[in-house]
DNA sequence: ATCAGTTAGTTTCAGATGGAAACCAGATGC
DNA sequence: GCATCTGGTTTCCATCTGAAACTAACTGAT
């Protein structure tokens, strides 16, 4: 077997980067770290994630082995989100990513101002 | 000024966030973490990335301020790439997901032939 | 002088993906 | 009968993606 080597496109580790470095996984893990929560929770607790892709999103984490789903007969239905073990270890390095965005945000726009600045002098 | 807060549609750092949870951009700045590079030597780097979207997402980083492009009129061009402080700052951020996904592949894969299989069974 | 090859890109086109909004099922409340 | 709650799926359109071809400027070989 050889080692897992994300630079290799032939590597089933690039189709799981693919998905684990996507801004709705590391914002719904973020939130399903902290508790179990249902369906319509998470679209409120996630701004701007449409119905869709919530749905979308949440059968390739439980899929991956991330999230589990149940689902309880109740009026109305009932579906409750939980993350996993593993989930946890990716909530955990997920996480930073979320702090790093939040903490250098004024950085990053400062960058974009100079950059569009510079772009406009050149032309 | 409002706390940064990913979780809002409308916070800068929603932007960012999608920029930066990026399967190329774990890619790219983890190889120009180690060291400065050339276009055709990233495209070369990363199996499977097309010259359109390195040079778009390139173009991206430089704007951020997560890389620096430097261009020598030698023949032919030589352009160079450069990761800066703040992009050093977030390839070590990103380097844990790279390193989870090569560290996890065998659990997901798991994951997903146990719950493929349950599909199947259910169906 | 012309053809092949190097560099770092841009362009083109078909197919996959994204989000907004509408729709659906099943049941309760009014 | 009609609206409302749940957790979705469907539809439509715009954007994004990747593969491949093309560009520009110059070198080296034939």
């Amino acid at each position: 077997m050889d080692q897992p080597d994300a630079f290799s496109a032939r590597c089933p580790t690039r189709q799981i980067l693919d998905r684990i470095a996507d801004k709705w996984t590391v914002l719904l893990l973020g939130l399903l770290a902290s508790r179990t929560m249902r369906f319509n929770e998470l679209r409120r607790g996630v701004d701007g994630l449409s119905q869709k892709v919530l749905s979308q999103t949440l059968k390739s984490l439980e899929r991956d082995g991330l999230v589990t789903r149940a689902a309880y007969p109740t009026v109305p239905v009932t579906v409750e989100y939980a993350i996993t073990d593993l989930g946890r270890t990716l909530a955990a390095t997920l996480e930073p990513l979320r702090l790093w965005a939040e903490g250098h945000m004024e950085a990053v726009e400062k960058a974009r101002i100079d950059f569009d600045q510079r772009q406009q002098a050149a032309a």
